[in-house]
DNA sequence: TCTGGGGTCCTCTTGCGG
DNA sequence: TCTGCCGCAAGAGGACCC
């Protein structure tokens, strides 16, 4: 079988610069988009302007403000990137069909057997690179390589605005002193615990056998052998379902007072329900999430016979694990959530359902639409 | 340093029915 | 009727990614 083509497109630094390209003034300057300084937030994204002061993303803000106090601090809008990424698709999928969004800002491509019709692999990539910055604006790093996972790391070797080819027979030693960190899966945890056994680099990994890897890690060990190895026969999917939804949020202060708690549990079930009829699904399980001040976390869920993308519905279920699975007494709360997941098609009137209850939900979106997110509000989230 | 939000995937435990 | 075994599904938690 003949080695694939596949392309990892990365947008550099994408929430800072799709903000320098609304605003020409911040070019140039330090931008860190996150959370808001006086809550408790992180950097999502920061400048390479502001990552020559040492800022990077997952930062708390407090502390990118002590580095960076000449920094631009924005707030996040999302719905701005995505307007963003999905022009950034567009011009992917006219490319080839087989385009794979893997992230906001990142994409997979296989081009193989587009090298007839557009030229060498390099040129796509070069052609790619040209028509996001003159259509959209922004620059962008490509790896181009026979598999997903070596596309992925060669995207990330000459940031921002690089391109770099990575070809088969290439693979072992292009990869051979990268840190193990570098490999897809291995984290802070299996690197700490590959680094125990004196592993650092990825040609150290390579040098374990097969069952050496699998005695250790389990079914996780088949993989990191494979990928020490530049092995990765994931394929490009152009149709990836979601699986879940969520919101979540963290409160300024932590809180103790159930009212709070409700009322912020029905703004989230509010939300994603909004979410789950906008994509015409409807969701049986339902998930809540509770970080106390420690930081110890934990989730409670139900799975219904019944699917549901009724704020109303979502609202109860929320609140009936809140009620008897979950005990407030002895810590304050940080943060509450709520995800939805086994996702299904649902009916556009849900069964057994009060359909005076399903038009009432249909008007105050309506009305929300109209007159903003404060025009009608419903008694408990005052 | 003091730790967001939105996801996916995997593993382990537990409960249930045959 | 009780017990043990097995397989399955649900639930919980953790690691990881951007």
């Amino acid at each position: 079988m003949p080695a694939r083509k596949i392309i990892h497109v990365d947008l550099d630094a994408f929430f800072a610069s799709v903000e320098q390209l609304d605003n020409p003034k911040l070019k140039g300057r330090p931008v860190i988009v996150g959370g808001s300084i006086k809550e408790r937030g992180v950097v999502s994204t920061a400048s390479y302007e502001a990552r020559a002061f040492g800022v990077q993303s997952a930062q708390p803000i407090a502390r990118a403000r002590k580095l960076c106090p000449q920094g631009v601090f924005l707030r996040v809008r999302m719905d701005r990137y995505r307007e963003i990424s999905r022009r950034v698709l567009k011009i992917l999928s006219s490319c080839t069909p087989k385009v794979e969004p893997a992230s906001i800002d990142e994409a997979f491509l296989d081009i193989t057997g587009c090298e007839k019709l557009f030229g060498k692999a390099e040129d796509i990539a070069r052609e790619i690179k040209t028509r996001i910055k003159k259509e959209v604006g922004l620059t962008c790093s490509l790896g181009v390589a026979p598999n997903k996972f070596l596309a992925k790391v060669a995207s990330g070797m000459q940031k921002p605005d690089g391109l770099v080819i990575v070809k088969d027979n290439d693979k072992e030693s292009f990869l051979a002193n990268l840190p193990v960190g570098k490999i897809w899966g291995v984290g802070k945890v299996t690197q700490r615990e590959l680094q125990q056994m004196g592993i650092y680099t990825i040609r150290q990994l390579g040098e374990l056998s097969f069952s050496e890897l699998q005695k250790t890690f389990g079914r996780i060990g088949a993989r990191l052998y494979n990928l020490s190895h530049g092995i990765d026969r994931t394929p490009v999917l152009t149709d990836r379902k979601i699986k879940s939804m969520s919101s979540e949020t963290t409160f300024p202060h932590d809180i103790s007072e159930r009212k709070v708690l409700e009322k912020t549990l029905y703004e989230l079930s509010v939300k994603v329900s909004k979410t789950l009829r906008n994509k015409g699904l409807g969701a049986k399980s339902i998930q809540l999430k509770v970080r106390f001040s420690d930081f110890t976390t934990f989730t409670r869920s139900h799975t219904y016979r019944e699917a549901t993308n009724l704020t109303e519905f979502i609202w109860q279920r929320a609140k009936e694990l809140l009620d008897k699975k979950v005990d407030l007494s002895a810590r304050k709360v940080r943060l509450i959530g709520l995800a939805v997941f086994n996702l299904g098609a649902q009916r556009q009137m849900e069964l057994f359902v009060p359909e005076k209850m399903q038009r009432l939900e249909v008007a105050l979106e309506k009305i929300e639409k109209k007159y903003g997110i404060r025009g009608i509000r419903k008694g408990r989230t005052l």
